[in-house]
RNA sequence: GCUGGCGUAGCUCAGUCCGGCUAGAGCACCUGACUGUGGAUCAGGAGGUCUCGGGUUCAAUUCCCGACGCCAGUACCA
């Protein structure tokens, strides 16, 4: 009574969400459609912990000895940092990097949460899964052609078909290019590389002429906010759009404009090889265009990648490329932080959060979860026998529910209804003098009530409700909900 | 982070411009009409520190300042 200013308003953490019923199962299903593809593929799965030491995720400001933003972390009962983990990544360089005696490569799927301190957007939280794909430890763009042929098989079986498309860009290439222009990569900490990922990777969205005037001095954004530019000059920056535009039918072809552009640069001859190699594996595969494509614009904006580098996308009707659904490439000196050995790895990142909004826009999944029968209580005095039926309906594997609220059969009813409850077992005396016991079709009554406006005439439609003897019930019930499945 | 918009019942919102009576509606919820039957209908009921804090005023949900939160755009995102 004097607490209420004490009591606590029942509110969620900015950024987090509550999930439940549909979109749980839709989001089971899904998982375990893609997991059944990499399980196809030889990748087994692994788990490791939300929580890591802070310096595992590398996410560690050397010189205050603090945390990064955007990292969720804390002290717990020890000196040192903790932080919740911001992808599946970095978790897995320290799991590789712990265990010496691993078969390699090692290749391992893994679902979770991941967190980030980040504005939350539409689709975006602070707490969100990623299903990652891995292979560490193997050079062969062999592993990097699987990556992306797994991401399309998993596409595949979620009925996507022909509505994405996987596009590989590579990162060699791109750092033979600018090296080919006369832009210092390693000036500035590679502040000036950073830059240049960054725009690009912002081309779909802004075009070639964003693009450009953010590689030159900089660009004003509608909302007069001035985005700094990475301070290439007009020569290099048409050298980098150039790059951009290299297209071709095959990615081949792809590649043959890619290998006019790269000059001398040795990386970047080296960045065209791996592509033409990649091409290699991925028709012998039996990949053709119309699921993977070369396509120069994709660099991805994080800064670890080496090699190729993936992205999934819808294709819209327009055959833009409207959300980006699994992201990848090859990062080969992430476990070298640990060992101080090379290791070469790479893999791809599906968000399951996005990927699940698309399925359920094109209708793709059907979210519907099964509710029991329920047994409803009439007659105290046989709460035995409720107990009985609910537990034979049980062992005969028909999910069913006994009515553990309190209230009168109107009550029951209405909960079952509310639940969307498909059928409700009612017994009182009349039933259990004769042995029998009543079935209610709820379905159907649902459907009969909306041509039905008076509450006597309601009242009086009898085919929503059979009885039927007690030894007959398991049977009935059985076909009830077959025929409620059929339609 | 920056810019703009918005915070009134569980939800969607009116009222606020131009300060004043008991702050409203729809949906949802509870009770009853209905005794052993869901929906519909009808009648009734409950639910609000009008985001929070300060200021102006005889008087603030309304005006002013600040904080927080939400939404949109933009930036950032190993």
């Amino acid at each position: 009574m004097s607490g209420k200013e004490l009591r606590p308003k029942p509110r969620l953490a900015r950024g987090f969400r509550d999930l439940s019923g549909a979109d749980i199962v839709a989001r089971y299903k899904m998982i375990d459609t893609i997991r059944e593809v990499y399980e196809l593929y030889g990748f087994s799965p692994l788990e490791t912990p939300t929580v890591e030491f802070v310096e595992m995720l590398g996410k560690f400001i050397q010189e205050t000895g603090l945390p990064e933003e955007g990292v969720f972390s804390f002290r717990a009962d020890q000196p040192e940092w903790l932080a919740l983990r911001y992808d599946l990544t970095a978790p897995l360089s320290r799991y590789f990097a712990m265990h010496k005696d691993l078969p390699r490569p090692f290749r391992r799927y893994q679902i979770g949460s991941a967190f980030r301190i980040e504005k939350p957007g539409p689709g975006r939280f602070r707490e969100f899964i990623q299903f990652d794909i891995d292979t560490v430890g193997s050079a062969s763009m062999a592993a990097d052609a699987e990556i992306c042929c797994a991401l399309c098989d998993a596409f595949d079986k979620l009925r996507l078909a022909g509505m994405y498309l996987v596009r590989v860009g590579n990162r060699r290439v791109l750092n033979g290019v600018l090296e080919t222009a006369g832009v210092d990569m390693k000036a500035d900490d590679g502040l000036t590389a950073t830059r240049v990922m960054r725009c690009i990777d912002k081309y779909e969205r802004l075009g070639l002429k964003g693009v450009a005037a953010l590689l030159k001095q900089g660009r004003k954004d509608e909302s007069g906010d001035f985005t700094e530019g990475a301070g290439l000059t007009e020569a290099q920056t048409e050298v980098v759009t150039n790059y951009l535009t290299a297209s071709s039918e095959t990615r081949r072809g792809v590649c043959d404009a890619l290998a006019a552009i790269v000059g001398d640069s040795d990386e970047g001859k080296r960045g065209v090889e791996e592509l033409i190699e990649m091409d290699g594996f991925l028709k012998a595969a039996g990949y053709d265009e119309s699921k993977i494509i070369f396509d120069p614009t994709i660099v991805r904006g994080l800064t670890y990648y080496t090699g190729p580098v993936f992205e999934a996308s819808i294709v819209d009707e327009n055959g833009g490329y409207s959300s980006s659904i699994a992201g990848g490439g090859r990062y080969d000196d992430l476990v070298e932080r640990f060992t101080g050995q090379k290791v070469p790895a790479t893999g791809a990142s599906i968000g399951p959060d996005r990927l699940l909004d698309i399925l359920k826009g094109l209708g793709k999944i059907e979210a519907a979860i099964t509710e029991p029968v329920l047994v409803t209580q009439m007659d105290k005095e046989h709460a035995a026998d409720y107990q009985a039926i609910t537990f034979e309906l049980r062992r005969a594997g028909i999910p069913a529910e006994l009515y553990l609220g309190k209230g009168n059969i109107g009550k029951q009813l209405k909960y079952a209804d509310q639940r969307n409850i498909p059928i409700a077992v009612i017994a009182g005396g009349d039933e259990f003098a004769s042995g029998t016991v009543s079935v209610k079709d709820l379905r159907k009554g649902k459907e009969v009530a909306i041509e039905v406006a008076e509450r006597s005439e309601w009242l009086k439609h009898e085919e929503t409700q059979d009885t039927v003897p007690r030894s007959k019930l398991i049977e009935y019930i059985k076909d009830l909900l077959a025929a409620h499945s059929d339609d």
